[in-house]
Parts: C-alpha cells; sequence; structure tokens
DNA sequence: TTTATTTACGAAAACGTTGTAGTATTTTTT
DNA sequence: AAAAAATACTACAACGTTTTCGTAAATAAA
C-alpha cells in the first residue's frame, strides 16, 4: 500500500498537505491555479484518498453494510441489486453479511458493527430472531437501520416490504377462485412479521369465501430441507390432503414439486400450488409456477435511498415509515384447473 | 459514533491507553490482573475497536472486495456464499461490486479500491473486458486479486476455475453419444477464457468424433438478452437448423428454451440442450435441464482460502497458480432420446 | 553486594486525512 | 491614507489505533 499520499503531492507541488487537501475537495481558499496544478499531479499519480484516514477523520465512512439470512435466492440477490444500483451512484461502498437464518450470527454481526465500520445498515431478518436487543444497541450506537421485507416493528425506522396481507389474500383467493377447498399454507416462521401477515392474507381469503381454516393445513416449516420435505410429504401422503397450498416463501414451492414428483401427485391437477417467488424459471418449470411475484430490485433500491438520505444529511435517527410496494400475482400452470 | 474507545476504558481503569490497547489484544507485556480488568470492562461497555483507525494505523484492513459481473445468477451467488463463509470464518469483512459486464465499471471499481480500502480482491472478469491495464495497476499497489472462474491469465496471481475444456468436451460429447450431428454452441464472450475453454473442448469432441464444425452453428450471443433472443431464433428458424445447442452460460439456454416456446420447438425431440449452470430448479424444468454443473460454493472458498493466506501472511504478491476443480455433468430430460 | 535481566507499565510518535485557526499579502472600503 | 475585508495559503491539532522506545521496580545471576 505504498500508493502515493496528500503527502507526496505536497512536496511534489511544494504545497502545504492542507492546501493540497482543499484544492483536491475544490475549497474556495484554494486559488484556481494552484488548484489545477494539483489536480493535474493528482491524476497523473493516480491519487485516491486513504478511505480510512478519512473515515477516522470524519467519523463516517460512505459503506453501508446488507445483513441478510441467505443469498442463493433471487428476491436478496435482485434486492442486492437495486441496493447497489444506488449505492453505485452515490459513490457508497456495501459491506455484505449473511446471517445463514441464525439468530446467533446475527448478533455477532450487529456487534461487529458498533465499531462504526459503517453508516448504516440495510437489513432481513433471521427467521429464528426472536430478540432485538442487538438492534436497539446498533441504533442507540447512532447507527441506523432500514429493513426491507423481512422487517423488525420494534425499531423506529423506515421499512420497505410489499402488501403482504394483500399479496397472501391474492393467492389464496386465486386459489378459491380456481376451485380449491382444502387449502394448506406453508409458513416459515412464527415470528416474521411478512410470514404473519402472509397468513392473515390468506386466512381472510377462507374467512371471505365461507371456508373455515383446517388447522392441519398449516405446515410450519423450518430452515431444514429434509426436515420440511418430510412435513410436507406427511400432509400430502395424509388422509383429506389439501388440494392446493400457498408458501410463504420460493423455497417451500420446490420443495413441494419435489414431494410431488416422489408422490406422483400431478401439480396442478391434484395439488395447485403458488408462493411468493422471484424464481427468473418460474415460467419454464413444470408446470411453470405461479407466484406472487415482489419487487425485489425496487425494494433494494427504496431501502438504501430512505438510508443514504439520512446519511448524507448526517442524520443518524430515522422516523418511522413504512413504505409498502405492490406485489404482482402472475397466473401459471400450477394453479390452472385442467 | 460516540462508541466508548480506548481512552475512555483507560480513563476508567486508571491506565494508559497502550496499556488497555495491549491488555486487550493479550500483549505479554500486561499483567495477568490488569489484563482481566481490561478485558472486564471493554466486555462490560460494549467495546469494538475502531476499525478505520485500525486499519490505518496497521496498513491494512481485514476487508476485501468481490467484484462479479452479476449476482442474481446462482453460480455468482453461490460463490459469495462460499467466499464469505471463509471470510466470516477468518473474521474479514467483504465488500461487493457489481460491474454489470461492464468495462468501464470494472475500471472504476478497480480504481476505487486503488486507496487501500480493502487488502486483496476476488474477481471474475466482465466479459467485455479486453484491456488488463486496471488489474495490473491495482496490483502495482499492492492489492492482490485472486480470480475465480472469468480469469485473467495476464496477471500472475492464483486463479480458480473448473476444467472448463474437459466440461465443454463432456457436453458435447454427451450430445454426440446421444445421436446428435448438428451440435451448436453459444458463447457469450470472445475475450472471456472460460468461454474459449468451452469452446475448445466442444471442438474437440466434433473433431474427436469425426465431426466438422459448422462454422454457422457457433452463435456469438452478447449481453443483450433479445439480441441473444433474436440470433437464437435466427438460428433455429433457418435452414440446417442445428439439433442440439450446448449453451456456454445458463442464461443462454433459458433463452434457448423461450425461444423454443415460441417457435414450438420440442426439447429434447427436436433439440438438445446442456449448458453450464447451477441452477436450483434445473430439475424442474420443462423438460429438466441437462446441466454442467460447477463447484460454485467451493470455487469461492478456494479463492478465498488462497487469498487469506497470503494476506494473514502479509504477502501482497501471489505467485502463479491455478486451482481446477471439477465440474459434473448431470444429464436430465433436455438431453434425452426419445 | 553488584550487575543483569525480566516484568509491567507509560509516553509519544506514527498512519493519512480534515478542519480550525492563524498569517502574510493584496484588494476594497471609508 | 488608514482601516477593513478578501485572498491564498500554512501550521497544527485532531480522529482512535498500534508500536517502538523508555523506565521504574522486582527478580535473578554474578
Amino acid at each position: 500500500m505504498d500508493s502515493t499520499n496528500l503527502k507526496m503531492l505536497a512536496k511534489e507541488l511544494n504545497l502545504s498537505i492542507s492546501t493540497v487537501s482543499k484544492a483536491l475537495r475544490d475549497s474556495h481558499e484554494i486559488g484556481e491555479s494552484t488548484k489545477k496544478r494539483v489536480i493535474a499531479l493528482a491524476k497523473k499519480l493516480n491519487y485516491q484518498p486513504n478511505p480510512h484516514a478519512s473515515s477516522l477523520r470524519k467519523q463516517k465512512s460512505k459503506t453501508i453494510a446488507i445483513i441478510i439470512p441467505e443469498i442463493a435466492n433471487n428476491f436478496f440477490s435482485l434486492a442486492i441489486n437495486g441496493i447497489e444500483s444506488i449505492a453505485q451512484e452515490k459513490d457508497y461502498h456495501v459491506l455484505i453479511y449473511l446471517t445463514h437464518e441464525d439468530y446467533n450470527k446475527e448478533v455477532n454481526i450487529i456487534k461487529h458493527l458498533q465499531g462504526g465500520r459503517v453508516g448504516g445498515v440495510i437489513m432481513s431478518l433471521s427467521s429464528d430472531t426472536k430478540k432485538f436487543d442487538h438492534l436497539h444497541e446498533l441504533t442507540a450506537h447512532n447507527i441506523p437501520i432500514v429493513f426491507f421485507d423481512r422487517i423488525c416493528h420494534e425499531i423506529e425506522t423506515a421499512k420497505v416490504t410489499t402488501d403482504d396481507f394483500q399479496g397472501g389474500l391474492a393467492a389464496t383467493e386465486h386459489l378459491i377462485i380456481n376451485h380449491c377447498k382444502n387449502i394448506g399454507f406453508a409458513s416459515i416462521s412464527d415470528t416474521l412479521s411478512i410470514d404473519n401477515k402472509r397468513m392473515q392474507g390468506y386466512l381472510e381469503a377462507l374467512n371471505k369465501h365461507n371456508i373455515k381454516p383446517n388447522k392441519s393445513s398449516v405446515v410450519k416449516c423450518t430452515n431444514s430441507d429434509t426436515n420440511n420435505y418430510n412435513k410436507i410429504k406427511k400432509i400430502l401422503s395424509g388422509k383429506n390432503p389439501p388440494d392446493a397450498i400457498f408458501a410463504s416463501i420460493e423455497k417451500l414451492a420446490i420443495t413441494i414439486y419435489e414431494v410431488c414428483e416422489e408422490l406422483k401427485i400431478k401439480i396442478p391437477e391434484q395439488l395447485k400450488v403458488i408462493c411468493f417467488s422471484n424464481l427468473s424459471t418460474a415460467h419454464l418449470m413444470k408446470p411453470s409456477l405461479s407466484a406472487i411475484k415482489q419487487p425485489a430490485f425496487e425494494m433494494g433500491k427504496e431501502a438504501a435511498s430512505i438510508l443514504f438520505k439520512h446519511l448524507d444529511k448526517n442524520r443518524t435517527f430515522i422516523p418511522n415509515e413504512h413504505i409498502i410496494l405492490k406485489s404482482t400475482l402472475v397466473a401459471r400452470g400450477s394453479t390452472l384447473i385442467k
């Protein structure tokens, strides 16, 4: 790291370090001709200011952290894309942390960030996060958090989600309209707000159409794929199996497809499937997967915009605000009446 | 950012800053009882060292950058997963940058990193990168780069790929064995080494089986999906269309599926398709997609391990080394003889 | 007992920036 | 012509660490 610094530029130009620093930041205190000389040499020597020195001095870092449960998932990678697009534009840097749905990892990551490595955080909760002390602590250290999708109501800040209740309602009504009578719901978490909202939408749809919810049709899934596989298999091979399942997340729909393959259950004839999903190959699946598609990219953009807006103004407290973007139902083969 | 720092700890404990600093890093210069006192208070006050100060002083940052063309792609997100798993273990932080296959963005990102924000870089080239000055410059600034998948031969360093030639050979032979006579190749880039290698494997397979390569069967694709769509459509609707296509990357196979849907070409009956892919839903597609599957997660892990090994030893120069991991052919419906 | 050596700490100088508080000039105002 | 203000710079003190170099006191070796 023996790269050019202000000192070297100053010596070369016979100027003081302060003058060079100010010239590069286009201060009015510096004469035009000097500015030009400085900028020319800086360019020639490919000067890049040392970000650590700068962050230390200014006590802020033009860096944010994204904390998400996983990355091999279209929703989250699209959201990252959205965040990154704004970050690149605003000249911010993006650190990425994965919790792998593990509360302890989430806590560790957050603790680490208390040191001031980042100016702010954009995050989506791990599915087994039930306590929020670590998040309170972070905001107490003046590091703002903006939540997207898997938000935390306990923290006063900005939150970006889609209309999950509406989505759950629409998905379930779509199934009802397509003649399903015994509709199951596959959930991922008891605590996650989005999961609850989706389930409430589901229940509301049943209620609206005078279908009384069958308690055994709600499959509480976990982070273990094999576990989920077995649970779903049990339900689908039991007596009085559902004729449709609305899955809270894409991963569960995949598992449902796999179980159906093993059990030779035909989708959509015997079982209709719909889920929240951003799969790019949903339309090429067998059968093509009906989905509630979230504007993942826009959600990322929105969350990032809000965060940067506050960081740029040195506001470390972000008031409560709930941005709700619309998701859209894309009906495909998996819910088709045959 | 008014978090506890060494000064506060020192004052509280009636010790000097140096003593506290040394105690926290378990220096032999400090007595056991003092160490305990310091550590206890640090824990109580939730002390996190300021990473900027530390990086500035030590002239290294426990941070690396991942530079990749895109993220909404299973291969790259799995690779990130692999990198992150090692980073978390080694207590490194990971910055992420996307080039969106744009050479100019790649150059800008690299230039930015010259300031010393990161200790090293793990990257996969953009598909339109033909010049490598920016990369040479970065290594000249003592910031090592480890390449994975889309590697750059011009830079002397470690590179992690799969056996792309073998993969191309295997994929093509698989098609030949399945009675294909007129096999096309869909490429993404003239310059990308992996693409070339895969194509060479393809050509070698043809040669080995005495099939003379049909020049018009090599589709040179770009970064524009619609462009690719049209090119593929043209070939498939022209006269003497291929009876199989081997696509260099997954995205192109998706496009082929889409074109076939429009043209009502049946896969695999009329056209067999195989590609390099890490799609998690390949087995659920219609038809299920035959693929050369790369060990993306392991590639990321490997690249990260090599980089961290050097960084931990303060070696900024990484000697040439080419790690070649095995990819595996997974034959599925899209190449089945019917 | 005297001289080394070890132990346990502290003072101070970096690291590269940025921002405040000067200070000579020059220019403008009275 | 004197006073005020603007211009174009420089010196220096932070920011929070880490590390080198001291240095007393305690212990060991001579």
